[in-house]
DNA sequence: TAAGTGTATTAACATATATAATACACTATA
DNA sequence: TATAGTGTATTATATATGTTAATACACTTA
C-alpha cells in the first residue's frame, strides 16, 4: 500500500472505500491528533490531485467537505489552509468520538453483548 | 420507521443501507442473540419479501449470504432453516465482535485517543 | 501579463443496489 | 398424478454513487 507524506500528513488510499472520504478522514485524523499546525497552507488540489493519483474533481469534494465542517478555509486564487481555531478541531474530535461509540455500542448490543461485556473485552483488546 | 415481527426476528429496514446487508445483520443478530431457536424455518423467500415490501431476489440474496456463513440451510423445495448448530453462531458472533472492536479501536486511535481514555469513555458512556 | 490558485459544468463510464419478469428444479401433498 | 409451494437462475432495466476527463472561468500574486 502506498503512502504519501505532505504537509505533515500521510495519505494512504486504498480502493474499498470512496477516495474523498479517505482524504477527509487523513486530514481530520492529522487535525485531531495535533499533527498539523493551525493556519498552515494545504497541498493545491491538482498537486494533491497528482499526488494521490486520482482526479482534482475527488480532492476538490474531499476539501469542499472539510470546508463546511470548517476544518479548512479557503481563499480564492491563494489556496487552502487549515482552519486558525483549535476549537472547531476539538469539537469535531468529540462529534466523531461520540459518533463511533454509540455505533460501537450498537453493534455489540445487537451481538447480545452486555455493557460489562464490552468493558472486559475493550480492556484486553490490544490497541492499536 | 415500520417494523415487521416473523418468526421470532424483528425487522426493521431503512432506506440508507442496502436491505440484503440489513436483512443479514437483522437475522443474524436475532441467532446471536439466541432470539431465535435451531432448525427453524424461515419464512419463504416470496413472503418474506411480501412481508418486507421488497424483491425477492432481494431476500434470496440475503439468504445466500447467510447460507454461506452457515447460520441458514435450505433445502430446495422444502424451505430455509436456521442452523442445526449453535458452534457456528457462536463463532460468527466472535468473529462481528472481534472486528467490531478492531474497526472502533482503529478510528478512535485515528482521533488520537489512547486506550486508557478510550475505556474511560465506554464505561461512562449509556450502552442502549 | 502570466502562472497558479479554487470553482463550476458537462459528459462519460463502472459499479452497486434494487426491481421486474420469467422460467426451471425440487418437494410435499391432495 | 397434478398442483402448489419451495429455492434457484437468468436477463433486462432503472437509479444512485463514485470517479475520471476536459474545459472554462474568477481570483491573487508576482
Amino acid at each position: 500500500m502506498e503512502s504519501i507524506q505532505v504537509a505533515g500528513i500521510t495519505f494512504k488510499l486504498d480502493p474499498t472505500k470512496p477516495f474523498y472520504e479517505q482524504i477527509v478522514e487523513q486530514v481530520r485524523g492529522a487535525l485531531a491528533r495535533g499533527e498539523v499546525a493551525l493556519e498552515v497552507r494545504m497541498p493545491s488540489v491538482r498537486e494533491l490531485a497528482q499526488l494521490l493519483k486520482v482526479n482534482p474533481n475527488t480532492v476538490m469534494r474531499a476539501y469542499q467537505d472539510l470546508e463546511r465542517s470548517g476544518l479548512l478555509v479557503t481563499y480564492r486564487g491563494q489556496g487552502t489552509f487549515t482552519t486558525t481555531k483549535q476549537e472547531f478541531i476539538d469539537n469535531i474530535r468529540q462529534e466523531l468520538a461520540d459518533k463511533a461509540i454509540r455505533e460501537f455500542s450498537k453493534a455489540m448490543s445487537q451481538l447480545g453483548f452486555t455493557h460489562e461485556q464490552v468493558l472486559a473485552l475493550m480492556e484486553e483488546a490490544d490497541y492499536q
